[in-house]
DNA sequence: TTCCATTGCGAGCAGTGTACGCAGTGGTCT
DNA sequence: AGACCACTGCGTACACTGCTCGCAATGGAA
């Protein structure tokens, strides 16, 4: 209910705790990190961290809270780009920033995707992303509008490149593990113009279409948003 | 291992089967609707469906295939818009009739976020996008380069639309709950910029921050492809 | 010194995905 | 027609999940 952020991290009287919230969100890190998100689970994260499963409730009040914490402990230790005054310039490397952190650590996209954020490392990024589209005219709505444009585009590039990653997607190994359906597609006149794309697709240059994607995408937003 | 597009749904010999994958998928796209993705687990859609358990791995082979299915199922339900040949038009109608789709199924963006799709339903929309963006002296790379941006604008779009309303995200409810938290933040000089957006943000035009987030993101992509 | 809020944590609950094995069914072949 | 056996539905079971509850131990405040 109540957001974790809200409540203290220290309580006045009783026993010192053995760990710390920030103890526990690195263990989960560790864990996320090594293993893929599914790995994190309460039992995983309290043997990491060396303490009993239900005395991670000590520390946060549900797995949700320990996402949050997850998302803001990498955010904490990969703090943004400084601006450095050149508004187009800062807005693409805080996108590049945000994909490495992304590329990083696999797991943040996808729970940054399905929950807002607004811990201490997520407000250090949003105020830098807010200073590099200050003074281009922009009232504060559309500096939400123009910022949200741009994390938006960005989730979904990442989203999108991961999931093609983790499924070793690799176009003609695809072909042949679909056998007889993934025939069908490239030879049929059902999907005339897919079975086109798929057989250029398959070149060489095709594992640098994700970073093309982005890089290109990324700069027709800013031409939208950085007029001049 | 193997997809399910690859393998045949009737079997030769045997018992004639008491439901159908079509059936099954049906389910679990009703309960998905319904109570949202988590209430989707193989006890409830065979339930749903009138099944035993166990019976549903006779029409599929995992969860993983059960997804695939509710995609692909919603995806023919809803078939894209047919082109008109005004590729910009074309393009911005599709780009707000996925975002019609998934917002109708708030399941489908985060489950089509995290694993591609590739079954009949997905040909069909895939195949009218490249429609889209043919004729406009785009190379198949670059195709799948403009089609792949506008897509993964829309899928973070929706998703971070999806959170905040699923997390009946509202400014001045949540500055309440936050408490102190939230007054540091609006009130302190640590996030000047995010204080100062957050104040303009309680407006009442508030609401209608993703649908124009979204029809601008559009925009400015357009921009970028649809050159002249 | 007493008090009690707070700690770590074992036991247990309701839920999950799915492997296995069994009885019954009904097309195919002799 | 009769036998065969690939296929069906599905009950049972296992290892896992997030989380509640209750209890003994701790240590700062009164």
């Amino acid at each position: 209910m109540e957001s974790i952020w809200a409540r203290p991290e220290q309580a006045a009287r009783g026993p010192r705790p053995a760990h710390s919230r920030a103890a526990v969100a690195a263990a989960a890190v560790r864990l996320a990190d090594a293993e893929g998100i599914d790995a994190v689970s309460m039992r995983r994260v309290a043997a990491e961290l060396g303490a009993g499963t239900t005395s991670l409730y000590r520390y946060l009040s549900s797995k949700d809270d320990l996402l949050d914490l997850m998302v803001d402990a990498v955010l904490r230790e990969q703090p943004p780009p400084e601006p450095t005054g050149d508004r187009r310039s800062d807005l693409r490397t805080l996108a590049d920033a945000t994909r490495a952190v992304m590329l990083r650590h696999p797991w943040l996209a996808a729970v940054q995707a399905s929950r807002p954020n607004i811990g201490p490392g997520s407000l250090h990024w949003m105020e830098t992303w807010l200073t590099a589209v200050d003074g281009l005219g922009l009232d504060a709505d559309e500096m939400l509008t123009a910022v949200g444009t741009l994390q938006l585009f960005i989730t979904g590039a990442v989203l999108g490149e991961l999931a093609v990653r983790a499924s070793g997607f690799d176009m003609n190994r695809w072909m042949a593990e679909q056998g007889s359906y993934g025939d069908a597609i490239v030879a049929g006149d059902r999907y005339p113009r897919v079975a086109h794309v798929m057989r250029e697709a398959r070149g060489p240059h095709a594992g640098d279409r994700a970073e093309r994607t982005f890089a290109q995408g990324v700069e027709r937003i800013l031409d939208g948003i950085v007029t001049g």
